[in-house]
DNA sequence: AGCACGCCGACT
DNA sequence: GTCGGCGTGCTC
């Protein structure tokens, strides 16, 4: 039996399936998706089993045996195997790092060497202090501990591996801690109460607290949990044990993170004619089993929880499995809530806050077939289901389900090819769907007309019939004409007031992509820059240290200007800091509650600032994005945008979506109870279509306008992106290669005749842009030039570049190179 | 990616 | 003469 194995080595010259013999001891184990440890030149690696076959495909002498099978069920499921393949080929990443992506870091297995003394008379060779303490150590140490030890006998050590006197076994090891929890246990024949009771002496009160409350129990408790609640020390419950009245053992225990929240059972709520409707449609396509796609285009407020949680209960008694992804700053104790109070044990919850630990014992419980529901950011999407039924991705428009490192993968796209493999219905959900997604349902609704299913599953209704939010938009110019050169118009500030008046919360929005924290000098204009990077360094108020983003420089503030020496130097701290001062200053006594970066950096932070606001212990939640998303506070009747055009000037093709998605996200927070809700938006530039349409919660006219202006550009959805990104020390060396792959790249797409300007109407097209400078023009010390590729969708761009890149990347050639390719990138500057 | 193999300068 | 520099090239 022959094992397909793809290595862990990130390289493309590895990147591909190496033959090795199974050992007799593992064919009934080893199978297609196992993760095992390989020897590889010399050392012994991790790997994925992605075929096996009766023969290999090269002379059978050369094999190597496998040398470990490292779970005993395989982490990946056949299908992965293919979408990890796919990924890599659509991404242009390495086999090995798609797979890697779809289980728990847990599971990232490493090298781990051991060293033992080898045949006698050659141990003589070594130093004696060496061999002692391998013999004190048991025979067998790490060669890190050992090297770490005695690093003056290093070159010895080496010596000795190569002439036998030590001998080396490597194995691999998950960097994973099943958690073991002391657990106490009756014994098997346990006596009864009255006999145990006997052989405890009548003094040893706490012993015969701690039997006692086992007796009533009568199942394993956590030794810990024993002592804490029958008052006796783990001492004495130690002792009960050494009288065999009690058993202690350690027990895995799965960290469950919800474990000790009750979550109250919910039942499915009657749906209104809209929802109605849509779930109807979701159910069909369920039924399908064609691995459909449906936009959910349901405005806030519009009930799409209750569908997806029906549409799952139904996916839950085909006895399939459902998979609902959220953004990862929407995945909140809330959220969480409302499906576990409907599901309860059958959800899994895959966080990025939670440790790896406890990610591997959520991923587990889905692997297990323990749960049916997987509820999660971005990566959630590689749940090891096997029969997938229902894949729901809500607010399908957010950009944190691109991935930013390799594999630059999308996670609606990697969903959507899922869905196909297991004939899963797709169900993409959001108020402003992006334009990708509205182009592709409409495309289909318009082949609907024509007799098929429609893709586009409209809900233009709030729940219980609230009118949306009314909506002001504030000219800031005309504020700064009345004088006003307040942070807030006068408008904003008297609604603030009378919130306050009248006892209700207000949510403020700092719109901060495009604000940054930096130090200026306001003597000369100097500004602080990374001598590494060409990006200005971000002022770090608690340190007083200035930081690079990119390759973390540190360098302490100074206190008078390094250029001109003036001593008008200044910090601009994070935008809210600023508008929370203003707050203080303006209304004092005012509660704010401040949600940005520093105030959320540690774990849970971003949930107990929310249960605080939800408590009513501020009036105001001041934030930036991270304020606009589905929070759901009957209190809040204000919400107030201090600055909507910050955003909207990008030179970033998606700038103005990104800015319609987010006033529109941030007006559906007020008024979704009782109280009426009001939204105060200021801006520089109140004409523009963005802010217009957003005021008149008009999704069809932003869409139809921006359609227009990304026709009008060559932008998608009229054409896709790659963006291939490339680095080295040295500008000239980089600027001559980036023009030999831009040129390369032209050449090939010509010889296929593809070499087509996009706005020349012709179906199948590919445009090479560049190469230029990137944004970031230099980091870590690396200058940065781009390429752009825009062809029409029809085109396996991904093969294009990757041919492109062959030159490059094989042979002896131009090395130091990075080349990193972004398939359907969020920004491109 | 590592690690081995391999061909040239500064040390015991 | 050897140790070790890191330049190519392979890893089932």
């Amino acid at each position: 039996m022959i094992a397909k194995v793809i290595v862990d080595v990130p390289s493309r010259q590895t990147d591909r399936p190496f033959d090795y013999e199974v050992p007799e001891s593992m064919s009934g184990w080893l199978e297609v998706g196992s993760r095992v440890g390989v020897p590889f030149g010399g050392r012994v690696l991790q790997g994925f089993v992605i075929g096996i076959a009766d023969s290999a495909s090269v002379d059978r002498t050369r094999l190597k045996m496998v040398a470990e099978l490292l779970d005993p069920v395989p982490p990946l499921l056949p299908d992965m195997i293919e979408l990890s393949q796919w990924m890599s080929e659509k991404y242009c990443c390495s086999w090995t790092q798609a797979l890697q992506a779809m289980i728990p870091a847990a599971l990232k297995g490493k090298e781990e060497r051991q060293i033992a003394l080898g045949d006698e008379d050659a141990a003589d060779q070594l130093p004696s202090e060496i061999a002692e303490w391998i013999r004190g150590a048991g025979g067998l140490v790490k060669l890190e501990a050992l090297i770490a030890r005695y690093p003056e006998h290093l070159r010895t050590v080496k010596h000795a591996l190569r002439s036998g006197a030590l001998a080396q076994q490597s194995s691999i090891k998950d960097r994973l801690s099943v958690k073991k929890v002391l657990t106490v246990f009756l014994p098997d024949a346990a006596p009864t109460l009255e006999q145990a009771l006997e052989q405890v002496p009548a003094r040893a009160a706490k012993q015969r607290d701690a039997l006692m409350m086992m007796y009533e129990r009568a199942e394993a408790t956590p030794l810990q949990e024993l002592a804490q609640q029958s008052g006796a020390s783990s001492a004495s419950i130690k002792a009960l044990a050494d009288k065999e009245l009690l058993v202690i053992r350690e027990v895995e225990r799965d960290r469950d993170p919800y474990k000790d929240r009750d979550f109250a059972r919910t039942r499915p709520l009657p749906l209104m004619d809209g929802q109605r409707e849509v779930f109807s449609r979701i159910i069909e396509a369920m039924a399908e089993e064609q691995g459909r796609t449906m936009l959910l285009h349901g405005v806030t407020g519009s009930g799409k929880t209750e569908v997806y949680l029906q549409s799952i209960q139904y996916c839950l008694d085909q006895e399939k499995q459902a998979i609902v992804l959220v953004p990862e700053i929407s995945l909140t104790p809330q959220m969480v809530e409302r499906f576990k109070g409907r599901f309860g044990d059958a959800v899994a919850v895959l966080h990025s806050r939670l440790s790896s630990g406890e990610r591997f014992d959520e991923w587990r419980k889905i692997r297990s077939k323990k749960a049916q529901v997987a509820i999660g950011a971005r990566s959630a999407i590689f749940a090891p289901f096997e029969r997938i039924g229902l894949i729901i991705i809500d607010e399908e428009h957010e950009s944190s389900y691109k991935q930013e490192e390799s594999p630059k993968y999308h996670a609606r796209d990697v969903a959507v090819r899922r869905a196909k493999q297991h004939g899963a219905a797709v169900v993409l959900g959001s108020a402003t769907p992006s334009l990708e997604s509205f182009a592709a349902a409409s495309r289909s609704a318009a082949q609907a007309a024509a007799g098929g299913p429609s893709a586009l599953l409209p809900m233009p209704e709030r729940v219980g019939g609230r009118p949306m939010p009314e909506v002001e938009v504030v000219d800031m110019r005309e504020e700064l004409r009345a004088g006003n050169r307040s942070m807030f118009s006068r408008k904003l500030h008297s609604a603030l007031l009378e919130r306050l008046e009248r006892g209700e919360q207000s949510v403020l929005l700092l719109n901060r992509r495009g604000y940054s924290t930096f130090v200026m000098c306001r003597s000369c204009g100097h500004t602080a820059t990374c001598p590494h990077c060409d990006i200005s360094l971000t002022f770090h108020q608690k340190s007083r240290v200035l930081r690079c983003h990119y390759c973390g420089h540190a360098e302490g503030a100074p206190a008078t200007c390094p250029s001109c020496e003036s001593e008008h130097i200044r910090y601009f701290g994070t935008g809210t800091q600023r508008v929370e001062e203003e707050l203080a200053k303006l209304y004092p006594g005012i509660r704010v509650i401040r949600m940005d970066v520093d105030t959320t950096s540690e774990k849970h932070a971003h949930e107990r600032l929310l249960k605080r606001f939800g408590d009513r212990e501020a009036d105001v939640l001041l934030g930036t994005q991270m304020v606009a998303k589905g929070l759901d506070f009957p209190y809040v009747t204000l919400v107030g945008v201090i600055a909507a055009d910050t955003s909207l000037h990008l030179p970033d093709f998606r700038a103005a979506e990104k800015t319609f998605q987010l006033l529109t996200q941030v007006a559906g927070r007020a008024g979704r109870h009782e109280l009426e809700g009001e939204v105060v938006i200021q801006t520089y530039t109140p004409e523009h279509y963005a802010i217009e349409t957003a005021r008149h919660h008009d999704y069809a006219a932003f869409v139809a306008e921006e359609l227009r202006h990304r026709s009008m550009m060559g932008y998608p959805p009229y054409c896709r992106l790659v963006l291939v990104t490339m680095s080295h020390e040295q500008l000239p060396l980089l600027a001559s290669v980036g023009e030999q792959f831009a040129g390369e790249l032209r050449e090939l797409a010509r010889h296929e005749g593809l070499l087509v300007p996009l706005t020349s109407g012709m179906p199948r097209a590919v445009e090479v842009l560049g190469p230029v400078a990137s944004p970031i023009a230099r980091m870590k010390d690396r200058y940065r030039f781009q390429c752009v590729i825009k062809y029409r969708g029809s085109i396996d761009a991904s093969a294009l570049v990757r041919r492109a890149l062959r030159p490059f990347t094989e042979g002896p050639q131009q090395k130091g190179i990075l080349f990193s390719v972004d398939v359907d990138p969020q920004v491109i500057l």
